[in-house]
DNA sequence: TAGGCAGCGTTATGAGATAACATAGTCCCC
DNA sequence: GGGGACTATGTTATCTCATAACGCTGCCTA
């Protein structure tokens, strides 16, 4: 992958370059409320946030980046889940599903939602420089998406929307 | 691949359900525009579009689709150029550069540009019935992803505008 | 005509994704 | 608590997409 500078392979990243919002915060704690509130969703769903999928979550959650399913499948794999591609793609495609987390197609990749609620339609700003993601609320270009869907006659149900650039940092050579 | 019914392989397609544009015209004279546009572009820029780079655009112009970077590169080999995947990656990079063809990335795929002039920041809508793909102007739709990208200090360099969704025909019935 | 460079071709390999099938847990009805 | 339906997890095998690395050729220019 050559989009970062490649970490050390294995370890519990809570901070770093590549966060997904362009601000500093506290990454453990906005992991465990995003962990209870996805635990809340699927109880209300009737869906099962099983052991895998969980920790498929907390996986991403902790990396707090986007990361590649096979990135994400060697770290089940060291937890004792398969090792196989399926298990990784499986647990990924219920996260996305269930919006709890979302695929990154320009990076082939996923991150964990970092936008507490409902239905949304996120915009994703990814960084060239630090590769650096963050997740901005999208309904106003999701609007404007319509508006030039409707001039076609034709009828949106998923809508990607993916910028890559330059984050503030990088910008500002702070990076 | 599993996007479209499987036409017959190697026939010159100049119609079909999986048009650029949703509405019905005539390919054969779109694509020779095309064509021209893109010599004087290349004239002017001081850039060289050698025979591979103009087969590969006219094969994506005769399809008139979106096609994978392998189904363009059985087509140049047919016609005599290099049987290797990156005949066909350079071929392809070379016109998605000077905005002579486009990459849709929710379907790993190229299509050529249906929209002459020069920058623009197309959004794209794909039809999941048919496979139909129209590309159309998205100035509204960057200026709503520069106004959201400026709220977190990112500098936009390229967006992707890409929805799924239903066309027209397959709306009606008609596809 | 020698050097430099863009372009094309190759081989080999890396990276992402899925089909198909077997096994095991879970739910629910009876 | 037995049996059927369903969901989920694991596997093997394979497929598609993409790029690294290298050599040759032909053109342009000094």
């Amino acid at each position: 992958m050559s989009r970062e500078p490649a970490p050390p392979a294995g370890g519990t990243e809570t901070g770093g370059a590549a966060s997904l919002a362009f601000a500093a915060h506290d990454h453990a704690r906005c992991a465990g409320g995003a962990l209870r509130r996805a635990e809340a969703l699927v109880a209300e769903r009737g869906v099962r946030l099983t052991p895998v999928r969980r920790r498929a979550l907390e996986i991403l959650l902790e990396a707090h980046r986007a990361m590649g399913a096979y990135e994400v499948l060697e770290r089940l794999a060291a937890d004792g889940f398969g090792r196989q591609p399926p298990v990784a793609y499986r647990a990924l495609d219920f996260l996305v599903e269930q919006g709890l987390a979302h695929r990154i197609r320009r990076l082939n990749a996923f991150a964990a939602c970092t936008l507490p609620g409902g239905a949304h339609s996120p915009a994703f700003f990814i960084c060239t420089g630090c590769g650096a993601i963050a997740e901005a609320p999208g309904e106003a270009i999701r609007a404007s998406v319509e508006a030039a869907a409707a001039a076609l006659g034709f009828t949106v149900e998923r809508a990607s929307i993916e910028a890559a650039g330059t984050c503030p940092a990088c910008r500002e050579g702070r990076a």
